[in-house]
DNA sequence: ATTACATGTCAACACCCGTACACAAAAGAT
DNA sequence: ATCTTTTGTGTACGGGTGTTGACATGTAAT
C-alpha cells in the first residue's frame, strides 16, 4: 500500500536504492568506528544488508565509494550557498546570520561533515585529493561573493582570496569544534558560537584596514 | 669502537632502544601508509626488527604508542615556541619572523607534524583526546605570549584568548598544506608561505582594531 | 512467455591480524 | 659466579579481510 500519487519522485531502482544503501551504511559506521579508511568492505555490506559481493556491483572498491561520498557532501553544501546567497542578508548582521546558518546547518548534516573532516587528511591519497578540491572550489566561489560587497571594493582579487581562505580556514576548525560536542550540549554550542561570530568579526576588521599593494 | 669520552649521552638501555626503534618504525610507516589508525601492530615490530609479541614489552597495545608520539611531538613543539620566545624578535618582523621559524621547523619534522595532523580527527578517542588537550594548551600559551605586547593592552585575556585561537586554527591549516607540498618544491613553498604571513596581518589588523567589551 | 540484463548469493582461497603461552637469551644485581 | 629481572623468540589459535568464479534470482523489454 505505497501511495504514489503525491509525489512526483520515481520509485528508485533496485540497483540506486542498495547503492544508497551503501553509501548509507558507510556514513553509519563512520559515525561509529573511527574512520572510514578503517572500514572494510564486509563491515559496510554488512550493515547495507548484502553479501560482501554484490559490493562489487555498484563500486570496483572502498575508494570509489568514498569518492562517491566526497560528492555527494560538498553538493548538499554549495546547494546551502547558493540558497543563502539568493535569500540575500539583513546587511547589519551578515556575520551574525552566516555563521548560525552554517552551524546550523553542520548539526544537520553531521554524517557527511564528520566524514569529510575525518578524511581530509588521513585518507586515501584519491579522497584527500577530492576534498582538497572541493575546498579550494569553496575558497573562490566565497572570494567572489565577498567580491560583491562594497566594503572591499579596494581589495585585488588575489587579496580577497588570500582573505577568503583565512575565513574557511577558520570556519573548518569550528566544525571540526562543534562535531565534537555532544549531540545535545546546547550550552557549549553557544560558547562556540560566540567564539566563531568574534573570531570572523576579527578577520572583518582586519579586512577592512587591508590595502592591496598596486 | 664508539667514542663514548665526548658526550655526557648514556648509552641508552636496550629496552629504551627498541622503544625508540618501535616508535620510529611508526613514525616512518605513517609516511609511507595512509595513517597510524591503519598501521596494525606487526607492521610496525617488523619495521622496528623485531617479532610482533616484544611489542608487548613497551607498549600494551597500539593506542598506548600514538599517546607516546603525541607526547614527544609536543614536546618538541613546545620547546622551539620556549627558545623563540627567550630569543625575543626584531619587533618590526614579528610576523615573518614567526612565520619563517615556524615553516622551517615543521620542514624540518615532517613525520612527527604528519601523524598529529593525520590522527587529529581519525585516531582513537585516547590520542585524539590528547592531542586536543595539547592544542588547547598552546593556545593558552599563545595568549599569554600575546599580552606581553603593549599592542594588546586594551584587550581583555578572554579575547586574547579568542584571537590566539584565530591564529592557532590559521596556522593549523598552513602546517596542512605544507606537508601536503613535495619535498623539494621551493617554489610553492615560497607561496604558502607569503599568503600565511598575509593572513596573520589581517589578523593582526583586526586585533588592532578591536575593542573588548567592558 | 521468452529473452536479456542487472543484481544478489554462495563457497572457497590465501592472507594478515591480535594475542596467549612457554621458553631462550641478555643485562644487572648480589 | 649465581640469581633475578628484563627483553626478545617461536609457535599456535581463532577470526576478519579482499577477491575469485560459478550460479541463482529478480526485473524489464520484446
Amino acid at each position: 500500500m505505497v501511495s504514489e500519487t503525491a509525489t512526483e519522485q520515481r520509485r528508485p531502482s533496485r540497483g540506486e536504492r542498495t547503492r544508497q544503501a551503501l553509501m548509507n551504511a558507510a556514513l553509519d559506521q563512520v559515525d561509529r568506528k573511527g574512520s572510514f579508511s578503517g572500514l572494510s568492505l564486509r563491515q559496510v555490506a554488512r550493515r547495507a544488508g548484502v553479501v560482501p559481493t554484490a559490493f562489487y556491483r555498484h563500486f570496483p572498491d572502498m575508494d570509489a565509494l568514498g569518492l562517491a561520498l566526497v560528492d555527494s557532501s560538498f553538493r548538499a553544501l554549495r546547494q546551502l550557498m547558493r540558497e543563502t546567497r539568493r535569500a540575500g542578508m539583513p546587511e547589519k548582521q551578515v556575520v551574525r546570520e552566516s555563521v548560525a546558518t552554517y552551524v546550523r546547518y553542520v548539526r544537520a548534516n553531521p554524517r557527511h561533515f564528520r566524514f569529510v573532516v575525518k578524511e581530509r587528511f588521513s585518507g586515501s591519497p584519491a579522497i584527500r585529493d577530492a576534498i582538497r578540491r572541493e575546498i579550494r572550489l569553496f575558497v573562490s566561489e566565497l572570494a567572489t561573493d565577498l567580491s560583491r560587497f562594497p566594503l572591499f571594493d579596494r581589495i585585488s582579487s588575489d587579496d580577497l582570496r588570500m582573505i577568503a581562505g583565512l575565513t574557511v580556514n577558520n570556519m573548518t576548525a569550528v566544525t571540526e569544534q562543534i562535531l565534537e560536542l555532544p549531540d545535545d550540549d546546547q550550552e557549549e554550542e553557544v560558547l562556540v558560537l560566540r567564539e566563531a561570530e568574534q573570531q570572523l568579526r576579527v578577520i572583518l576588521l582586519g579586512a577592512m584596514q587591508w590595502k592591496s599593494r598596486e
